[in-house]
DNA sequence: CAACTATGATTGATCGGCTA
DNA sequence: TTAGCCGATCAATCATAGTT
């Protein structure tokens, strides 16, 4: 579905300086963001979306609730934060990575969470 | 955003440059597989022990590396091999750890 | 001391594989 | 056949430590 198709060698080139190899090459296809018909509109399509703090406040609320959203409340969640289903649905995939990784990994002693004045 | 004070809050790291071991750990690996350098759980791990880092950081070091290879299209990043103590083109047979003993020149 | 650079971490989003 | 999930990765950016 991309990937620069092979051009010239596959892997290495052959000398050992300036050599390119396939996952040089790696590109992703930009953000498609943009949802249905964003006509001309601020969804500049190709953008990395920046989350505002209510939204990931309210997103976080959601997930201490529930680690998994149905398909109701992922389409209520979306309409009250004004993001796409596809947003919704991506950031708590990705917050329960998150949260794996932390109960994985995450039982060391970071420091003491002080409380930020 | 720029304000250290609450930034600490929502962001909060203070990074902290990995020790020369980790440092001499990661590289070895990296260069000595540019072919392709995307290490498996089992290699992470052992990166990360070797190294006294967790495996995320290894994970994120490889990541941002790849990357910052990538944009600088080896300008005289490959020329880090002497991180591998090999030249000329190699297999890298990911499979067969070729990890070296650290050594801890303490130069 | 300011300006610039190197680097660790974070994160919205993509890729490919798997499963219900 | 298809949508959601997982795991890994990408890519852009933040904030800082180290240089110049």
């Amino acid at each position: 579905l991309s990937e620069a198709k092979e051009s010239p060698c596959a892997s290495e080139t052959s000398l050992p300086t300036a050599r390119t190899f396939d996952w040089m090459k790696v590109k992703r296809n930009p953000p498609k963001t943009a949802k249905v018909s964003e006509l001309g509109l601020g969804a500049p399509g190709g953008l990395r979306t920046n989350f505002t703090t209510r939204q990931l406040t309210e997103l976080e609320k959601e997930f201490h609730f529930n680690k998994y959203l149905s398909r109701a409340r992922r389409v209520e969640i979306a309409a009250t934060l004004e993001l796409n289903e596809t947003q919704v649905k991506i950031w708590f995939q990705n917050r329960r990575m998150k949260q794996k990784k932390r109960e994985r990994e995450g039982g060391r002693v970071p420091a003491a969470p002080s409380g930020c004045p | 955003v720029r304000s250290p004070a609450e930034a600490v809050c929502l962001h909060r790291h203070k990074r902290q440059d990995f020790s020369r071991q980790a440092t001499e750990v990661l590289n070895e690996y990296f260069y000595s597989h540019l072919n392709y350098p995307y290490p498996s759980e089992e290699a992470k791990e052992e990166l990360a022990r070797k190294g006294g880092i967790t495996v995320s950081q290894v994970s994120n070091s490889f990541g941002n590396k790849r990357i910052r290879d990538k944009k600088n299209m080896g300008k005289f990043q490959e020329e880090a091999t002497i991180y591998t103590g090999s030249f000329g083109p190699f297999p890298m047979t990911s499979t067969s750890d070729t990890l070296i003993t650290l050594q801890t020149l303490a130069s």
